[in-house]
DNA sequence: CCGTGATCTGACAACGTTGTCCAGACCTGC
DNA sequence: GCAGGTCTGGACAACGTTGTCAGATCACGG
């Protein structure tokens, strides 16, 4: 009786609520409608009623009304998971990022959404917080859920606990990161090039000392964006000292006590005019940073990675490297369909640029 | 053969890519091994193979490393599908909002998520764009997955097509707009309280003459707020020219083309000096057109309901009625939990309070 | 009136899992 | 050595749907 409820090993939900009273005896239990009711309501066979749900012709019009009048009169509705345990596809695909409420993501996921409605398909989606560990156990929950297709933003660096699962026929695309240890199709910013051209602009203007802080070494986009910057200043000939860079944390006080620093000149280097910051939430503490009353005298130039809302209503507006999520998630999303499709090619990995968006806080020249 | 692609009703997924090839007779299918496939590379029944998935007791340590073996060397992975059919519970909620990528309902589908995975249960959402036929049909969708509870927010304004869901005992909650001719758990910001004391606040700065603009008429938030404006208003004994209150839709064109209209006083009404503004994307529009250098010379009050990011750091910084989404969505998969518990009193409907965040553009005095 | 299709309908066996129930194997203590 | 118990393992029947296939019914022409 309480077994199921006794065993403490076992997570997921608690008992459905009804499971207690009714014990599948004595008045028929309360919940959901099968085929078969709605059959015996409509005085037809099993079949039949399964046709009409499904729109197959073959079924007269006068059956099709009685049958439809028993559905409605009964609140049936078709059990989807039975379907899919018969015909093996669920119609719908899964999505693992970072956060769902990351103004980068949000708009990723949804362009994900768009084109899964537009081929038919459900999205379930979950966040993994950055924890490989959160992300595998998402990934393979999905997969034990049989989504017909996975696209991934990958938390961690090794995603061979996939490969059963892709050899046994799920769809898998990464964005924004690539795989680790395995192969499947891929859509990227053009990181490297997009940091290397942002760092070039305030170079353009006359910047030697430029800081960088970014996101954590080990996120490859941090990875790559930290390269790009140092490309740009090799090219213009001009020397990084090491207190300029700053990869880690994205946390407001890291990336203030870092900024402070540069900007102080501690640690041996001299201090920097202009900031490239890696991402979003650091340009957005960059802002805050270089806002405040005392830093208005001696204005620093800073060009940001990723765009955002409001960016233009700053003063100064904040100049930015944009990648366009929604484009990546519609692209990730089509290269799923088309596997799903049946496209059975090597694995491909698609490029897209990013740009240059002027707005003021990159033209700004150095002081001092 | 070619039935189910060729019948164009028939929306879901096209054929899956492997369902053509091998058509399980011959060499056994590629895809997915089953428990059936693990108990025999195990030598084994297929019960114990349950057993050990699943971590019931009552299988010997022998037995179950050499199941376990069978596991990873086949790839298995346990078919929630089967699963959910034969248990009747799904571990997993859908949720329903208007858009995921928006940035007040981001946070409040993260929260659900959260409190969600407290659960071990699963989210699938999907965005209905404010469009009822769409929000209906995910609904729906959603239910014939079997999902055990639902959390919407509304985009319709009638509700009964879930009445029969509810009965079959999907756990239903409403956040952000309250159900319509149905009774449902709801959790709602005090919308009225919010907007009247907004407006209060610029009233008690010196202004008679002020703006509202919102979002349409018919959704619950936006006339609760409107509500909430002519309250404090009467409130104060200030009179409101109609030329004064533009609910309609939030596109920038719109909102810009009334904001313009009101400061120039058409219409008969005069001037006004200040804004209420009934949600964020409409305070986002009005920042701007304030923000115009013509218009610097005059400055305008605003207050905005719902706060946004860097709404401190705009210049002035924005004084808004904030409301918590993450808060709203956390209380809503709460109340949802506590039904799939096993409550079964009465629908409740939890309200939250919201905060007036003073930061600069509502204490700007009337000019001219 | 019968044969011949064409149309409509229903029985039945899957799909992969879990709950029930029973049968052995193995102990323990007399 | 044996009765009584405790472990362990497996056969079998659901769960609700869909694909197959064969049976019923009907219209129509011969």
């Amino acid at each position: 009786m309480a077994a199921d409820a006794s065993d403490p090993a076992r997570p997921p939900l608690p008992a459905s609520p009804h499971a207690a009273g009714a014990h599948r005896g004595g008045r028929r239990h309360a919940g959901r409608p099968t085929m078969k009711d709605v059959a015996a309501q409509a005085g037809v066979g099993l079949k039949t009623v399964s046709r009409v749900v499904n729109g197959e012709a073959g079924v007269s019009q006068d059956t099709e009304q009685r049958v439809q009048e028993a559905i409605t009169s009964l609140g049936f509705r078709r059990n989807d998971s039975a379907r899919v345990l018969r015909k093996g596809t669920t119609a719908s695909i899964g999505l693992v990022l970072e956060d769902l409420a990351d103004p980068f993501y949000s708009p990723l996921s949804r362009a994900v959404e768009e084109v899964a409605r537009a081929h038919g398909a459900l999205l379930i989606n979950g966040s993994s917080a950055e924890d490989p560990e959160r992300e595998q156990e998402l990934a393979l929950a999905l997969c034990a859920r049989r989504v017909d297709g996975l696209v991934i933003v990958p938390a961690s660096d090794d995603h061979r606990y996939l490969a059963p699962e892709i050899a046994a026929g799920v769809a898998t695309v990464f964005v924004d990161r690539p795989p680790g240890r395995i192969a499947a199709d891929l859509v990227l910013s053009d990181n490297f090039e997009g940091a290397r051209e942002g760092v070039a602009h305030l170079v353009a203007h006359g910047h030697r000392r430029i800081g960088y802080i970014g996101d954590r070494p080990g996120i490859h986009t941090a990875e790559e964006r930290l390269r790009g910057y140092r490309a740009a200043m090799a090219e213009a000939g001009l020397p990084v000292a090491e207190s300029w860079v700053a990869p880690g944390r994205t946390d407001a006080d890291r990336v203030r006590s870092d900024a402070v620093r540069m900007l102080e000149g501690g640690r041996g280097g001299e201090p920097v005019t202009a900031f490239f910051s890696g991402n979003n939430r650091v340009t957005v503490t960059l802002v805050r940073v270089l806002a405040a009353p005392e830093r208005r005298e001696r204005p620093v130039a800073l060009v940001g990675f990723d765009d955002f809302e409001l960016a233009d209503l700053l003063s100064p507006p904040v100049t930015v490297v944009a990648q366009d999520p929604a484009d990546l998630g519609r692209s990730a999303a089509e290269l799923l369909f088309r596997r799903l499709d049946g496209a059975d090619d090597e694995p491909r990995t698609v490029s897209r640029p990013t740009t240059l968006i002027v707005r003021g806080s990159g033209e700004i020249p150095p002081s001092g």
